[in-house]
Order: structure tokens, then C-alpha cells, then sequence
DNA sequence: CAGTGGTCTAGACCACCAC
DNA sequence: TGGTGGTCTAGACCACTGC
């Protein structure tokens, strides 16, 4: 085989190469990549230089690796995040994190890693206008679309809000936490999110099972009621490459 | 110096080592690292290994590198960019574009690279309503704060409602481009933005002077007009180390 | 010119998987 | 046990920088 030569490196012409065969379907998707012993051969190059473009191809979710067995095309179909609308199904009783997941055709699964009282980290104790170290309810969990984790979630009350109240179960009911929060009469009139993209630490890449060094998006939610004080911080983790973000608003803001 | 054994692979114990050493100082934002044959020699291992951990770095957007001459720790202010507060900005006559750099106290500029008819690309032309490549205004720049690049920004409006208008002008006025199409009839009143994250391709890393393998953030910006006709279109390529993106909404949507 | 980082190789050892 | 990918090394060559 020709091709590969110097003006770009090698690593990413290879990976360019394996790029488009996987678009045209010499590759398809769930198959198994040849191995690096192979490529190299066939590509005339070292193992190492094609490892190293396989690990570009990871990086961009295109492809799985599962060591001793081989390197596998991802089937990659994005999930759909529409800010407003997932509160609106919301309403109608399903569990806030699988709307999306259900939308898209995926089979959901929400795994509750922990339900209780702890010590509001910094960032979330200011957005939730106490004081650092503040006691507040922590519910934290995983999401699944058949059975991939897609995200992580962590949602914080103030411990004054939560303290007693069916948000220490795990079953919320219908309409979930922010339909509670309405009964308590705290019900959420104004959203916050803040997005920023960056690299998962340890335990986000183990919990997420990612490849290599694909970037996370985290998300800042927080939720204000109708007097404009803050009543629940949700902080989510998502491997960039399953996810579209979705933002709808209209011309004239509410001042 | 000690530390640096196999459970968790070398290059990543440098990543975090070099990490720490920023975040405490002992490599001060805009000095340079120690170069690669040194930190090999201090730490032990090969050359190699130290630039894979500086590799991470890079990614991370920690550290900059200028061949030939060595490795710079970067000062990251992230840039806020609020989705309803610039476009009010904008109202108030500044560029749009500009808006984010000038609170952050940065220095903005702007380069047009391209004002002009053109086809419309696939995306853009389903956006907008009209068939595949059909005829579109397009107004490419680039965003500069402090001369650093931070964002690549091109704008589309269909021919039939920019042809002869303003908008083929570079400077647009007080107001941008909404206002003129406010002035024509067609003013915006409602938005969507989809926010994904990939990776760069080469002209982008290029444009952008990015780093390694630093993720972008891909922004599709699409502006409605009163009768829900689509009027404009913005693609938007950021670095994702460079941003956090902000938005807000009422808990009622407009149904 | 000497020093910097970018890349590539051959060879090696390891952990893991499937048979 | 043989094949897979993960990592590391020593040595090499290159392009680029700054003096």
C-alpha cells in the first residue's frame, strides 16, 4: 500500500486513512479494526506509530478498545440534550435523566450511587448561596443508554430544604425533584447552566469507561424559585462524543 | 527526585506532577518548563515518555509550545459567553463577537476573512430552508483577544435577503447584522443553538493556533424571525479551554 | 551553531483476553 | 498459550529558534 508519506506525520495520516475506511465501510461498525501488528505491517510503518493514530481515533469516540481482544468501531449516535424540553417531559413523570435516552430509541437505566447528607463542595455551596461546607442532600447517579454510561449526575438541596422530605428516597414519583420542590413551594421559576469542556479525572474516566482522552463536558445547573433564591445544583459529566447540547430562547429576556 | 512507579503509567504521574508544580507556582504562568532532555534527566525516564506527558498538558490547555524555543505555561481566564446577554450587548452597538472579550477587560479584534456570495453548505441550507446549495451571504472572521485567537465565526443569510443590503459591507454598525435585519422586517425572535465538541480539522487548528489535540466547541447558531422563518445562521469554532458558555431560562417556556 | 520540541523505529516487557 | 493492546527505552533524524 502507497500513501504515507512525510509533509504531515505519519500517525495522522494513518489515522485520516482509517478514518475514511471506517466512513466507507471497509470498517463497519461493532467490527474489529486489524491489529497494530498487522496495520503496521501492511502500512509499512511501526506498531508504535500506529498505535499512536489509533489513539487520535479514540480520542474522537470512533473507536473502542477492549485490550487483549482488539480495537472496535463505535457505532456513534449522539444524544440529543434539549435544555428546555427535558424539563417539560420532566413534568409528565418520567425520571428527568432518561428522557433523552428514551427520545433517541435507547434503553435507559439510572443507577443511584448515593443518597445523603454531606458537605456542599465549594462551588456548590456558593451556588446555592450558603457557606462552605454547608450540609446539604447529595443524590448522586449514574445514567445508561443500553448499557453505556452516558453520564454522570450529581444533584445537591440545601440540607434545610431536603431534610425529611421524599427527596431522601430514591423513587422521586411523577414529575421528580422539581415537582417536589413545587409542593414544598419551592418550585423552580429560572435556570442556570454553565458549560465548559476539559479532561475527566480517575474516577470520571473509570465511572464513564472512557477511551483514552476523550474530553467531558460539565454542565452547572442550578435552579431558582420564583423569589430568585437557589434550590437544587445538579453537576453533570458527559463524554463529549455522545452528546448535542440543545438551547432554545426567545428575543426579548424576561429583563 | 522520587515517585513515578507503574500502577498508574508513567506519562500520566509527569502529567500530574507538572500539573501540580503549575498549580503551586513553581512554574509560573508565561516562564518556561525545563526542557524535555532535563525533565528526563530529573525524573528518570526517556525523553519520550516526558513529551507524551507534556502531550496531555497541551490538551489540557495548560502549556504552549513554540518549537525551537521551549514550553510556556499558559494563564487560562476562561471567557464567559452568555447565549442572551450578548445578542442584548449587541443591541447596544458593539460587534457581537466582541462583546465576550471586552467584559473580560481582554482586548478584542476582529478579521474578516471572507464577505461574499457562496453555495450554501449541507447544514447551513437545511437550516436556513433552502435546497442544497443555494445561494447564501456569507461573512467569515476571526476573533482575537489579545491577539490570541479564540474563536472562528461565519455567518449565513439567504441571498435573497442580504443581496444589495448592508450586510455585504464589513462594517455593519451599531447594532450588527440583527438590526439590519430588523430594519428590513426580519428581525430575530427566537434562537437555537446545538453545541457539540470534536475535534479540530487541520485549517481550524491552523486558524485557531491550537495545541495538540485540543477539543473545539462547535456552536450552530440559528435566528428566527416573528413568522418562524430561519434569517440567519452562525457556525462558531472555539477551543474549548478557552470558554464557558452561559444560558438562561424561565421555567415557563413559550410553549 | 547549539538547544528546543516532533517524530519514528526496533526491541522489549507487561496485562489482559480467548481458546 | 498465543494474540491483543499499553507502555517504555535508546537512539536517531528533522525543523525550528535564538544567538
Amino acid at each position: 500500500m502507497a500513501g504515507i508519506q512525510p509533509p504531515k506525520s505519519q500517525y495522522q495520516q494513518i489515522a485520516d486513512l482509517l478514518r475514511n475506511r471506517i466512513d466507507d465501510g471497509t470498517y463497519t461498525p461493532a467490527s474489529a479494526l486489524p491489529s497494530e501488528p498487522e496495520l503496521a505491517r501492511e502500512l509499512g510503518v511501526s506498531r508504535v506509530t500506529v498505535n499512536r493514530a489509533i489513539g487520535l481515533l479514540r480520542g474522537e469516540g470512533l473507536v473502542r478498545v477492549r485490550r487483549g481482544s482488539g480495537t472496535f468501531v463505535r457505532a456513534i449516535p449522539r444524544i440529543l440534550r434539549d435544555a428546555r424540553r427535558r424539563f417539560e417531559a420532566r413534568e409528565e413523570g418520567s425520571g428527568a435523566g432518561d428522557v433523552e435516552a428514551r427520545t433517541m430509541g435507547l434503553r435507559p437505566r439510572t443507577v443511584y450511587t448515593e443518597i445523603g447528607r454531606t458537605a456542599a463542595p465549594p462551588e456548590v455551596a456558593e451556588a446555592l448561596d450558603l457557606e462552605a461546607g454547608a450540609a446539604v442532600l447529595v443524590r448522586r447517579r449514574r445514567l445508561y443508554a443500553n448499557d453505556e454510561p452516558t453520564q454522570l449526575a450529581d444533584s445537591y438541596y440545601p440540607w434545610s430544604l431536603a431534610k425529611g422530605t421524599k427527596l431522601e428516597e430514591e423513587q422521586l414519583g411523577a414529575g421528580g425533584s422539581y415537582s417536589l420542590l413545587r409542593e414544598l413551594g419551592r418550585g423552580p421559576a429560572r435556570f442556570r447552566e454553565d458549560v465548559t469542556v476539559g479532561s475527566a479525572t480517575g474516577e470520571e474516566a473509570a465511572a464513564l469507561d472512557l477511551e483514552g482522552t476523550v474530553p467531558v463536558i460539565r454542565i452547572m445547573h442550578v435552579a431558582h424559585d420564583a423569589d430568585d433564591a437557589p434550590v437544587a445544583v445538579m453537576l453533570h459529566v458527559m463524554p463529549s462524543h455522545l452528546w448535542t447540547l440543545r438551547y432554545e430562547w426567545a428575543a426579548d429576556g424576561e429583563a
